[in-house]
DNA sequence: ATGCCTGCAAAGCTTTTGCAGATGC
DNA sequence: GCATCTGCAAAAGCTTTGCAGGCAT
């Protein structure tokens, strides 16, 4: 017996979630939700995404893929983030809220959650008469990769 | 017997700091460190400054503000945020480190410190092995102030 | 068929930079 | 007096928007 497990035509799981978000299936919206699932880094600016689309010979525009993102923010399909370099990054929502600590020489992002840190969160709102909407935990540092400063070393 | 308290010739202290950190002692240098140091609210962006600025009939330009904050955080004397709203609040550097929790609302910003939260964010990336370097810490919420919403009135 | 999308180009916003004149030491 | 600093204006980078044509439903 053979059990197919990932029957998926191109745009079809991907397909599903834009029209759960009432969003019509285009290539652009399906190929950039693609990319994001497939990232090997799952925290991308625009313009990651859009040489990745170049790459692919995809013909969108880098306005597109803005676009695109934000109606992604707006539906809940990614989160998107301001590290401190200014320039934004995107994130497939998938799994639940996590942390993020970043290395500064080679730019890997790892994701956390610390069940305390959580806790104590919601301790400090309280105390300060705060409702909490959200939060924002980046930790920066160097990490221990073999190959760090990596980028460092190619973007002095 | 009196003792003055506070015999601050204007440009006296901040003189100090401005020598001690190697910047000739200019008025724009003053006036702006003046401004951070008595602001209602610590967290001011370029343009708030150069508001008060133009209302203390100082011509100075935002150009100038830039420059003078970016060498103010070379210095050490202030810190650069970037809250997600994108741009970019200085605070001056009094204290000791602190996280931040501000108000979505009328942009209320408080600080806190909470020592369980710093350990475990040294757990964490222990365990990831980081070596922290820095961290930014920013709970997003709605506050209890009598004149909350404020902000959102004025600016809809 | 029609109303939502896209590409392109142009504008918008914050922040930085070049240059000539001004200022502190 | 000389190097540093400032003001102005122009440029730079990221992101958004206007518009005419294209595509999904």
């Amino acid at each position: 017996m053979v059990v197919i497990l990932s029957q998926r035509a191109s745009g079809d799981v991907e397909g599903n979630d834009l029209r759960k978000a009432g969003l019509k299936v285009t290539t652009p919206r399906v190929k950039i939700l693609e990319i994001l699932e497939t990232a090997v880094d799952r925290h991308m600016s625009a313009e990651d995404i859009q040489r990745r689309l170049v790459d692919l010979r995809e013909d969108i525009g880098l306005a597109t893929v803005y676009r695109v993102l934000t109606q992604f923010e707006a539906a809940g399909l990614v989160t998107r983030h301001h590290f401190e370099d200014g320039m934004a990054v995107f994130e497939l929502n998938a799994g639940p809220h996590h942390d993020h600590i970043l290395c500064i020489d080679c730019g890997n992002v790892e994701e956390f959650v610390d069940p305390q840190i959580e806790e104590r969160q919601r301790a400090v709102a309280d105390k300060l008469g705060f409702e909490i909407k959200d939060h924002a935990l980046v930790i920066y540092g160097h990490c221990r990769r073999p190959n760090c400063a990596h980028r460092k070393s190619t973007s002095p």
